[in-house]
DNA sequence: AATTATTCATCGAATAATACGAAGGATTAT
DNA sequence: ATAATCCTTCGTATTATTCGATGAATAATT
């Protein structure tokens, strides 16, 4: 793949014309005329045809032309990105704000590989519900959101959403709740005191949907936009409550509580939002890096 | 940006050196360094740091790789749909899935761009639960599916999700029933006899959640996973039901319903699932590019 | 129907980018 | 210490690209 030639031909199909383009990109026509015949061998199909006096895009064309556009239009980000990038060896700061919805725990492991970086870190963490925390990313106050559940298209922000990982969720009781309970899993919910996220949160309808779908009716005694509070409130037997399964044994030492059961069928999705496209921040490059090489994976876990 | 000398880049930063880049290049080890040290004067920030005798990538150097490696990705992917593309003149197939949850006139709006290329194509509509389809695209034996939601985590399908578009809703009733209704919209929901989509859309979650929100109690006579079933029974004054406000007008000459009301707070949103990052098929080309060029926006409404 | 102004395609000559060999500095292994 | 790797710098040779001139096709104008 000749990017050359590639480059060329998206000049031309975005001016619409060889003698158009030629005069933007101050080359002769003929030039660029060759420069496509040689692409459009190598590719082994034409992708213009004519029309009338000017040249039209063919169908391989525009397949084609949409993939010049994504790489020419990452070129130029990747440019923009370098061209002033913080000198090596200057403290460098990573405002990353936290939905609250997303467990403290799976937060600190996807920001944690942030901090190995050569460069000194100094990381600002914010805690805050999503759309605020959307508006401060779109203000550039912020250089990374992580959430759990990508952009809402009602939120009208130009942003990426980047997943970062998955987990399915376990079900936790304290050991004297856990001994009221006499049917197995996951009957033994049905009837059972129970914290719920709160009713915002992605994993909270899945839940209610899973719920219905086996008929099984706990008593929800409470409902939580913090998962820690929750937690806590497990922790000393008010009821029932849930956690994403790679942290299970995190949270049986932490609370001492014991694992009911786990599922699959519902999960919790983690994502981390951006201003560009792909990550420019090395902090949260870093963070990609690690999301994508299997976060979760490595641990004994799913 | 020069494509070549952040070939060699990426070719480098993959090799993991110099000297070993070089014979899988068949390029000798000064060509290399010399076209990189061009890159790093270029962007002006230095991308590999010596490492004893070895080369590590610096943090800009890791961004720039993450760059590189979508943009060579693209590229070969690129080179990999032209290779072997259908002759022109010949019958070209397109298979398409439509998720029954997907209003019909919305699903002909987007594929009909599919329609017009200058080859002559065959297309063959599939409609179906949204899981069955994605079995399917899995399997090839469908091209693009069109669904009311990306890719659910759940189905461990490696697809990819194109957003075509979104929509407001519209309240319709029918005008035997509106007379029926004393309040003004939104409050003279409460109470009314409601028909809404199947409980697995994503929109009936928006709408159960909006009504809940605005303590708006209305009694749900029906429940339909077919739009088209569920506008018929509002037609004939079962109860409310809604539909994307972009067909507004089409609903209301065609079932002869009255709209009550409208918002943005709950939305439709359309996707194209398909199995490459990006669309290699004409015919998915050109319906991508349709909806970028709004497809609902040209229309009067919204 | 002939004219004019576009447009793209083709051909050798000029130019700029790229590749190589030789030599040198730096780091690790023997 | 000495050899073996590895990356870099320098000057030169090769290659690919670009250009001007020319020809052929198309569509609007006279």
């Amino acid at each position: 793949m000749n990017f050359k030639h590639l480059g060329y031909f998206w000049q031309v199909a975005k001016a619409g014309g060889v003698a158009r383009a030629s005069e933007q990109v101050h080359l002769t026509p003929q030039t660029l005329s060759g420069q496509i015949g040689l692409l459009e061998t190598q590719l082994g199909t034409p992708l213009f045809a004519k029309k009338g006096r000017n040249l039209e895009l063919t169908d391989a064309g525009r397949v084609a032309f949409g993939y010049a556009q994504e790489i020419f239009d990452l070129g130029s980000e990747l440019e923009d990105s370098l061209r002033n990038y913080p000198m090596r060896g200057r403290l460098i700061e990573f405002r990353v704000g936290v939905a609250d919805a997303v467990p403290k725990s799976i937060a600190y492991r996807l920001i944690e590989p942030a901090t190995r970086l050569t460069v000194p870190v100094r990381i600002v963490c914010r805690e805050w519900k999503l759309d605020s925390l959307l508006t401060e990313l779109a203000a550039h106050r912020l250089d990374l959101v992580i959430a759990g559940a990508p952009i809402p298209a009602a939120a009208r922000v130009r942003a990426y959403n980047h997943r970062l990982g998955d987990s399915g969720v376990s079900f936790f009781a304290s050991p004297e709740l856990r001994k009221t309970l006499k049917r197995a899993f996951p009957a033994c919910l049905d009837g059972a005191p129970m914290l719920v996220p709160g009713d915002d949160t992605a994993v909270s309808t899945r839940l209610l949907r899973w719920l219905d779908a086996k008929s099984l009716r706990p008593r929800v005694v409470g409902e939580f936009d913090d998962t820690a509070l929750m937690k806590a409130f497990g922790q000393h037997g008010s009821g029932v409550f849930i956690g994403p399964t790679v942290l299970e044994s995190e949270i049986k030492t932490q609370y001492g509580v014991e694992t009911l059961g786990r599922t699959r069928e519902i999960y919790e999705e983690f994502f981390a939002i951006s201003m560009e496209r792909r990550a420019t921040h090395p902090c949260v490059v870093a963070i990609h890096e690690s999301a994508r090489d299997g976060l979760f994976r490595t641990k004994k876990s799913v």
